[in-house]
DNA sequence: AAGCAGTCCAACCGCCCTTTG
DNA sequence: CCAAAGGGCGGTTGGACTGCT
């Protein structure tokens, strides 16, 4: 049996509340991050430190950016997705004051849900080959997925007939589950990804080499993209 | 006004990878 | 080289909030 990360007796769970969050706050302004292990003791808080970690990463820290998401940030979300996949720490660090929870919310409510009504499936970011019913409503899809214009088409789409949540994810697994042979093979959950791909918060001692990878990921994100063709929503962005 | 369903998001959990001794 | 510890990540959950009937 696995130890657990940190004794969990006598430990706060739940909400934060502003003194705990004023503790930690005060504690690594002076001492900085890191060793999140002993950081609750010495910050005297009754929290596991990877809790302290998560609460400074994702709402703490000075330089998040809250409030809704811009319709360019959300463009990249999409195409970052269909590069790589779930890695959101990777798609959060090309998002500037984002955090990859935040992100990840945001996909699961908002983005995953926007491309399912538009046929198009969230996981591989191919266009479902259950079609829905023919519709008028529903042309939006075929049309959005031939757009050169950015995902901002897409919000005039949004107003298909579903019902329910429930619904989504039906359609969502019927759609995995007929694509699955063909993304068997050659998917794009197959490709090598490099991690150098993401460069979160970059320290300035090596923002010169960064700006060499720069240039090296967006060649590779290229050549991917041109390996992912068939993907309506990185089609989008032609 | 009340009850219910749906949505959102902060926080937790557990696995995996990296570092350290 | 190996095991343990620490840190990071993605998946999931639960509760607050909102909108609809």
């Amino acid at each position: 049996m696995r130890k657990p990360c940190c004794e969990k007796e006598g430990t706060n769970k739940g909400a934060w509340s502003k003194q705990e969050d004023q503790k930690l706050i005060d504690y690594i302004k002076s001492h900085g991050e890191g060793c999140w292990r002993s950081l609750p003791k010495a910050a005297g808080l009754h929290r596991c430190g990877k809790s302290c970690r998560l609460r400074w990463i994702n709402y703490l820290r000075p330089d998040i950016k809250r409030g809704n998401f811009e319709q360019d940030e959300e463009d990249l979300i999409i195409k970052l997705h269909a590069l790589l996949g779930n890695r959101w720490s990777l798609i959060a660090g090309r998002l500037p004051g984002r955090t990859d929870n935040e992100v990840k919310n945001y996909w699961n409510s908002h983005i995953r849900k926007k491309l399912i009504k538009m046929g198009i499936d969230p996981n591989n970011h191919r266009l479902n080959q259950i079609i829905p019913r023919p519709n008028p409503q529903n042309d939006c899809v075929s049309a959005a997925a031939t757009s050169s214009g950015s995902m901002s088409n897409i919000s005039a789409c949004t107003k298909a007939p579903i019902k329910s949540s429930r619904e989504i994810d039906q359609r969502a697994s019927q759609a995995t589950s007929v694509l699955e042979d063909e993304t068997s093979g050659s998917s794009s959950r197959d490709l090598n990804l490099d991690l150098t791909i993401a460069f979160p918060n970059p320290p300035l001692q090596v923002e010169e080499e960064m700006q060499k990878n720069i240039k090296g990921s967006f060649t590779m994100a290229r050549e991917i993209e041109t390996t992912l063709q068939h993907s309506p929503t990185l089609a989008l962005f032609r």
